[in-house]
DNA sequence: TATGAATTGTTATACTATAACCTTGATAGA
DNA sequence: TCTATCAAGGTTATAGTATAACAATTCATA
């Protein structure tokens, strides 16, 4: 399976997939997808990007649900913990996970002219980076791995 | 060579070295290390820690060496350009580069308990993440890896 | 319906970072 | 030597990110 997912793609199926995913993940879990978690959710998959809490935060406000700062962190933090979605550090910005269900340390692709973030596969990453810690007796208990550079389409022609 | 040092070393050599070697590498580069930057640079070597901007902006307050943040931001941004200090994405914090000279990818191991942050050797990830967005057609510029866990001092008796 | 737990509403504030403008001091060419 | 230039530092103000604390409400269920 590739998630390197620079090419285009049915968007409208893959938003309503991924809530579908959480719908069912949240249901399974005992979890609330109650409905500003679920909007949040609904505004970072709408792009492939990543999104500020106040990004977020502005358009539920636009909305009716929530104007203040903890409205959104609430939902971001929710949705982060049930693995419906990831921090991106180095944008201090959140994102939509592309692998719900799956138990995955993720990687991403963040391309500094278009903003897109593409989560990355990172079985292979996760053995490697996985080895010297553990041979210096490092317990891992989360890992941060964020590539920033420029993606296909944007090296054309672009800020390069 | 190894790098993931917990184990207890000679500091007061480790910190020398690490500042001769800046020394040598601003020589090198036609780079400035005023007394501030040299001064964060030591504060930064000081632990083998991750120190906010503030905490440090704290300490060259207390010296008298500037009390405003643009003080320690642009110490700080300086030593990470010239590649004597690195940011900690996941913590938005900083730390003394443990590898000067060598043109890497660092990787972090960050300890919850103890706060300790441990320079990695990482061309072992660095080869493996590189490849599969290399197939997607990223390219790749910069690289944030930081691993968040228990170091082994921290795994007897300790928060976990 | 009473109860307790989870969620949301709201205020206030803490922490992180940078824009903008001015002053100082070193350097190099006239 | 004079002075143009530029990097570095000083300072004020403000932008951007995040959370503590407490009140009000909703919800499932005893």
């Amino acid at each position: 399976m590739s998630t390197l997912g620079f090419e285009t793609h049915d968007h409208g199926a893959c938003v309503e997939d991924a809530l579908a995913a959480a719908e069912a993940r949240c249901a399974a879990s005992d979890l609330r997808l109650t409905p500003i978690r679920r909007r949040v959710l609904e505004l970072l998959l709408a792009e492939h990007r990543a999104m500020g809490a106040y990004d977020i935060l502005g358009h539920l406000s636009a909305e009716g649900l929530g104007a203040q700062p903890p409205v959104a962190y609430r939902a971001l933090d929710f949705l982060v913990k049930a693995g419906l979605a990831h921090r991106i550090e180095a944008l201090n910005a959140y994102t939509a996970c592309s692998h719900v269900g799956a138990d995955h340390t993720p990687a991403f692709l963040i391309c500094r002219s278009c903003q897109s973030v593409t989560e990355s596969d990172t079985t292979l990453t996760q053995g490697r980076l996985g080895n010297a810690p553990r041979a210096a007796g490092f317990q891992i208990e989360r890992t941060v791995i964020e590539a920033q550079g420029l993606c296909p389409a944007c090296q054309d022609g672009a800020t390069a």
